[in-house]
DNA sequence: TTGAAAGCGATACCAC
DNA sequence: GTGGTATCGCTTTCAA
């Protein structure tokens, strides 16, 4: 087993060479008052020549902050193929350059006993994000454990509990909304609706959302017009037919994620189903793939780059102030028109 | 500013609840031998019964081992949408759960005096996987430091210097082998090229295989017929005019990356030129974004989950095997038929 | 303003 | 087998 160099400069290096104790040192590099000016030049100038460069370790065990975002995301083979969760992570290195920290991933995996708080301790992590709780499990126990042990964090999705927690999401009301009444001014009425999972926030909401405005908007409001997926391509594939089988066909098809619609889209394609000329078809999220299928996707833009960036400026300022109270930021969608309806 | 609570649990408390030695606790975390089986069994319940978790970060500084993967990857604002470097971490982090390592990612910015083995040092990476290196910088100096630290890494592309390092890349001749033949087989003899970016391995390498496997298979060999790119979607959407211009126009286009394939159908679509009845197109990569264009892009699959993750077992074993001798894994691409020829 | 000494949590060596 | 002690590189009192 190979082991580094014993010969990385220290901290003490650079104060042997400029004479000084190494506490000196350490108050220049920290940009610390209580050094004189000529003799702060100087031993900057040795640390230089020296190519002296900090220890984040040491500095993490001492200090117990640890210069890291960590992002924690639920277990899943394929995490970083989900240009979903890759658009948030895009926003949160943003963020990490602006505050000069380097970014960490860990898998959650709470069926193995895991938890956040653990996984902030084992690596003295003081910065957390959370992407995508898994609702059937009650984590409130866990947020709260972060709470009380001082720890920034936010949540890339609503939270449910009673503790007043960061948290960033989408408008998801709002969403829905700007989607049917593009599809109304669309002349659309009768509209299929794909929902996505239940052990999400974001799943019920829009269900919800979609159920008072169709009805509020006066929709065809048959029970048949909601089929139930659970946010994946194979779940819009899946579910659609279902939806095509109807004595009376949807005129149009509103699915919770772009996912499913692209997997609707698969279906109907196969069925020689033309788009929008004999359905129309919108998304929901805007994530990468849905500007290259054929035909474009029109969708709602969750604006999930700011979304990881604000989770960190919530975190970070709940490090910083005092007596920040943390809060809920609830983004604006928007409406991408392309070419599917 | 918050810290964190001072009571979480450490190895001492654990020493002392269990009435031994910390350094005894410290045998048994670490399934060292010289413990009793009864004491090591108590120590084992009391710590659970604690809900001990050993603090890596002291590990880490002890140890000069940090259970981290470190990826450095060029600085770009939005390398975290760039699905070709995802497909090659989501192997990555599949290896990291094997080795039951965390993942950490640096963005390298050469221009700042940034290097690999300065981040190696200042956080303590032991095992580094590099992405993509800018073969405009000469990096030799840095990958000597980082052998001569006893830095364990791999780097997921080719390396042209002198230095015997693990690398994990893709048999380029044999890509563009399989890609030829395909085409020839359709009958196409006059073939356009969109090379990749010449500050990259894989760019000059595709190119080189063209032009010698172009001129082995009799294919037309006008200079015309090849332009250059830099693998980017707007590189390909920019130069295929070109091809198109010409005077006798080539019936097939083989883009050296996806990325610009689909720049290209993008061009020729708005040209009205359907494809692949007006013109075959082929890429190379297979990235997440081919399946969903229109049409399914032809294209010659890279491994790049399975680059990934080999480039970790590389470094793995250069880690811990007592004279392993760094090696150059050449991996088998694949060809994709979809429908673009 | 500067320096000496303590200590973060863990590992490893050397006595016993 | 087990326990005491030094040490990793750094920050932080506290004296001088």
């Amino acid at each position: 087993m190979k082991r580094f160099d014993k010969s990385s400069i220290t901290i003490k290096d650079v104060a042997k060479r400029a004479g000084v104790a190494h506490s000196t040192v350490s108050l220049v590099m920290n940009d610390r008052e209580h050094v004189s000016p000529k003799l702060r030049e100087r031993i900057l100038k040795i640390s230089n020549e020296m190519g002296y460069m900090p220890n984040m370790v040491a500095r993490s065990l001492i200090s117990k902050k640890s210069a890291t975002v960590g992002v924690v995301f639920p277990e899943n083979p394929h995490f970083f193929t989900i240009t979903y969760f890759l658009m948030i992570i895009d926003g949160i290195q943003n963020a990490c350059k602006k505050y000069d920290r380097a970014l960490m991933f860990f898998s959650l995996d709470q069926t193995k006993g895991e938890s956040y708080y653990k996984i902030s301790r084992k690596w003295l992590i003081d910065l957390m994000i959370i992407l995508n709780v898994d609702y059937t499990r009650d984590i409130s126990k866990d947020i709260r454990d972060l709470k009380d042990n001082g720890i920034a964090f936010s949540l890339v999705t609503k939270y449910n509990g009673k503790e007043k927690v960061n948290s960033v999401c989408v408008d998801n009301l709002e969403g829905v909304r700007l989607a049917l009444e593009y599809l109304a001014s669309k002349g659309h009425k009768r509209i299929g609706f794909i929902s996505g999972s239940p052990n999400s926030a974001d799943g019920p909401e829009r269900l919800d959302a979609f159920k008072v405005l169709s009805k509020k908007m006066g929709f065809d409001q048959d029970e048949d017009l909601i089929v139930h997926g659970d946010f994946t391509f194979e779940s819009g594939e899946r579910e659609v037919p279902k939806l095509l089988e109807l004595k009376k066909r949807p005129t149009a098809i509103f699915a919770a994620s772009d996912y499913m619609a692209i997997g609707a889209m698969r279906a109907m394609k196969a069925q020689g189903i033309s788009i929008p000329g004999d359905m129309a078809l919108m998304g929901f999220d805007n994530t990468l793939e849905v500007a290259y299928v054929e035909p474009p996707l029109t969708t709602i833009r969750q604006p999930l780059q700011e979304m990881g960036e604000k989770a960190v400026d919530l975190a970070v300022r709940s490090m910083n102030e005092e007596n920040f109270e943390p809060q809920m930021a609830v983004l604006k969608p928007e409406l991408i028109k392309r070419q599917s309806c």
